[in-house]
DNA sequence: GAGGAGATCGTCT
DNA sequence: GACGATCTCCTCT
């Protein structure tokens, strides 16, 4: 099946829509030597701009201005002096939300990812080991060698950007909500969504 | 399996 | 000058 990029119009919605939608989606890196890294989304939280955990809370600045451009963008950030956590950027200009990605399913690449994590993975790795890649914001960022200076603010509906997200048909049996993970600010909020029973999603 | 400390630096006050 | 949308490693149980 071909890996058609998810078109604007899906990430000009309010966050918490994206964050549930991109739920079973995938997410498609190609490298640059044509290499294809693939894994299924099975937990998001969803920020947005009234949110004093969200980035965009204290209004833009040169970080996060991404965040309150167009919707269907990248904004990485660097954290804690040594992750990178990939979001995506949603709602319609001048209005900042985005979606964070907290973990996935490996699907095709693994090898790569495997090699960007600096983890040595046997033939047959089991769920443990393949968890250990993906099953974190900052894990995956680098499983798919997600750099800020390279993907901060590129167009993730153009195929050419080497970054997107697609829809395979995939069903997602069922999505519950829990309260974010890793904020001091609006803790309460349930606003962190996963696929129930997935044993891929993080903590 | 649970819990805590340390790593390490960009960003904003 | 403080702290963060985190992870890993180590210790204790």
């Amino acid at each position: 099946m071909p890996l058609i990029p998810l078109p604007r119009s899906f990430y000009a919605r309010e966050p918490h829509a994206v964050a549930r939608a991109l739920l079973g989606k995938l997410m498609v890196r190609v490298d640059g030597r044509g290499r294809l890294r693939v894994g299924r989304i099975v937990e998001t939280e969803a920020y947005h701009q009234s949110d004093p955990a969200s980035h965009s809370y204290i209004g833009q600045t040169p970080r996060n201005q991404i965040m309150f451009g167009p919707a269907g963008y990248a904004y990485v950030y660097f954290t804690y002096g040594m992750h990178y956590c990939m979001n995506v950027v949603c709602q319609q200009e001048g209005e900042a939300g985005a979606v964070l990605l907290r973990a996935m399913e490996p699907v095709e690449g693994i090898a790569a990812m495997a090699k960007a994590r600096g983890i040595e993975l046997p033939l047959q790795p089991t769920t443990k080991q393949l968890r250990s890649l993906t099953s974190g914001p900052a894990r995956l960022a680098e499983a798919f060698s997600i750099i800020r200076t390279r993907d901060n603010g590129i167009d993730i509906t153009r195929k050419t950007s080497g970054l997107y997200f697609a829809d395979d048909g995939a069903s997602v049996s069922k999505i519950i909500t829990t309260t974010r993970i890793g904020i001091t600010k609006a803790v309460e909020k349930k606003w962190r969504y996963l696929i129930e029973g997935n044993p891929f999603v993080s903590k």
